[in-house]
DNA sequence: CTTGACATCCAAAACGTTTTGGGATATAAT
DNA sequence: ATTATATCCCAAAACGTTTTGGATGTCAAG
């Protein structure tokens, strides 16, 4: 249980503290033969140095912060497990390690976690998630200076390095498609405001409405909380209006197979009497029925991106590319009533 | 940027640093008013003590390790996001950090990832899940006599403490319900054969069926991987068999996701053409169409119940139940034949 | 025989905290 | 006037590492 320190190695071999240290860091100034023995040594005596004493000397923790927003006890999104994965490999890969919180977004506990972090010297960098309109994570951080990378843009007026999807062309893509499939009525399933990502998507949607001469009935219009549950809430609303929509676009997945599941126990056909499609593209789209029709985001992949830059910027590396907006690629299934090979099943 | 430290409190009071120290911590023997100037000036100043410096002279970490296991890059699991809440909740709750590593299970990765938060003295307790037969982490960790909770029992005899679902009643009940419902051809799309809960709940069902007169026809007994394309495939597998089984038991709700996706891509009717069952009640399992019958497990809380073991373990407080074995709920939904009310419809 | 140059080693300070073991002063009891 | 007793404070050690700034010894060149 004791465990081996500096000082037994040293007492063990007769030699100094500082020996044995630089005998173990490679400095040149030790002796080949006693560099040897040290080694021997350190390796007999199941030596680890301590990383608490070699923090508070070094003055870092080579340690990285990511407070996870759960919305909800019950909270559960496969979308974070993947990027939880890309961070923490990553992380990994680099020796650095991973401390996480999890706390319902903008509240004080968050405030709380963040601030913790920061104060207590825990952690050398901080990785933000989900940023939200006037981002007051991003205002703290960016304020006192603490390096961080986010998930996310900001309307703040601030510079940070971000790694992003392009939500607005995401949704671009997404409605001009279901135009080309004869949908005139649509909805819209959104985010909650207050998230960037929000703002993109809604925008992208209604600039390509405006530009093909649709637009989107205010009461088609709902704001729901990224659950299958709100989705699923939401689709039961849109079914009620008359006439009800034909293409319902959710803002992401969850909430769309929350929306395929109102409209199937309502007894319609998911590609055939309503279009329906996602965001994000989650493993789950793929298996759904209908499948679903998303915009793919690399999700492990942006975990890894955003962990890296941190590593860089806490290192004091130069960061090539402050500013990631990835492309959005559209995956064409079912749920938009066009089947993967093209063909279409417009509207009844 | 530079922090604030004992030392500038000291200096700016004229006190000196143990006597700041022993103010802040409340030490009965500094005077009333010195006490309420360092407190002051602590405040004016923006103290905040050094977790590491404390750490360094506490020799605990007051950090609890969770290496979560991830199957592949695109890991993907509603059931990890929700047990992570559970956890990072309680953990904060108790003023502890949470210090999480992602690994491929049984890999040279996974082991570096454990010794690496042991020796390294980074945490003062471990959480293991989704434990293994044969768990080498196990053995590790109650080898060296480190403190840790397993979420999953072992078939090592180590005594240690855990919580567990009993996945054997699980596969009583579900098993159970079908054979009332008049099914008699049996499928099972088992969890690798080398984790822990799938011994009990393959036992669970082999028991149930056994008692009943019943047998699974070998080819009908598929080990998959816990994924929905695990799920997918093995169902696709079932399927091919003459005549195919008209009740299909998967060992987690994602597999069944799969499965059930395969069932309708051939133009089954779930709950109908055949019975489909899960095992977790994952929130998407009530929007499934048709939505799973499954067994509910409390992740969020088993998450927290961990959490509170291990905390309540490292600080030396007695841990009542050692062993906690959850007793199973049977969540009748439509994917199994019967609906919500009870009432069956047996398999043509 | 000196003088550098080089190779090898180490004592001590530092990181910021907590804890130990008194020291100083004032008040109360003898 | 001494001794006991609180009361308040602090210097120094400790945690385990890294780093600074020499110290010591050897050897070759002058």
């Amino acid at each position: 249980m004791a465990s081996v320190t500096l000082k037994d190695i040293a007492a063990h071999l007769g030699l100094s503290i500082t020996t044995v240290s630089r005998a173990l860091a490679g400095y040149g100034d030790v002796a080949e033969t006693t560099r040897q023995r040290v080694l021997q040594a350190a390796q007999e005596m199941g030596y680890v140095p301590d990383a608490t004493a070699r923090r508070l000397q070094k003055g870092r923790t080579d340690t990285i912060g990511f407070v996870i927003p759960t919305s909800g006890p019950r909270f559960s999104d496969p979308y974070f497990s993947e990027l939880l994965a890309g961070i923490g490999n990553e992380a990994a890969r680099h020796g650095f390690d991973l401390l996480v919180s999890t706390c319902a977004p903008d509240t004080p506990a968050e405030e709380t976690a963040y601030r913790h972090k920061v104060e207590g010297r825990l952690v050398d960098g901080l990785l933000v998630v989900r940023t939200r309109v006037k981002d007051r994570r991003i205002e703290y951080l960016s304020r006192i200076g603490f390096p961080f990378v986010a998930f996310g843009r900001s309307d703040l007026d601030v510079e940070f390095p971000y790694v992003d999807e392009d939500g607005f062309r995401g949704l671009e893509l997404v409605t001009q498609h279901l135009i080309a499939l004869g949908h005139q009525h649509f909805a819209c399933i959104a985010p909650p405001q207050d998230l960037m990502f929000s703002q993109y998507r809604c925008a992208g949607l209604e600039a390509t409405l405006r530009r093909n001469g649709l637009a989107i009935d205010p009461r088609s219009y709902i704001h729901s909380d990224l659950t299958q549950r709100g989705g699923f809430g939401a689709m039961n609303e849109l079914l009620d209006l008359s006439p009800p929509p034909t293409a319902v676009i959710a803002c992401n997945d969850l909430m769309a197979l929350g929306a395929i599941s109102a409209a199937q126990k309502r007894g319609l056909a998911v590609g055939h009497d309503v279009a329906i499609t996602g965001f994000d593209d989650i493993p789950l789209a793929e298996h759904t029925h209908p499948p679903l029709t998303t915009i793919h985001q690399p999700i492990y992949d942006i975990g890894r991106q955003i962990c890296h830059m941190l590593i860089r910027l806490v290192r004091g590396e130069k960061v090539a590319d402050r500013h990631v907006l990835l492309q959005p690629e559209l995956v064409i299934r079912e749920s938009c009533g066009a089947d993967s090979d093209g063909r279409s099943h417009p509207p009844g």
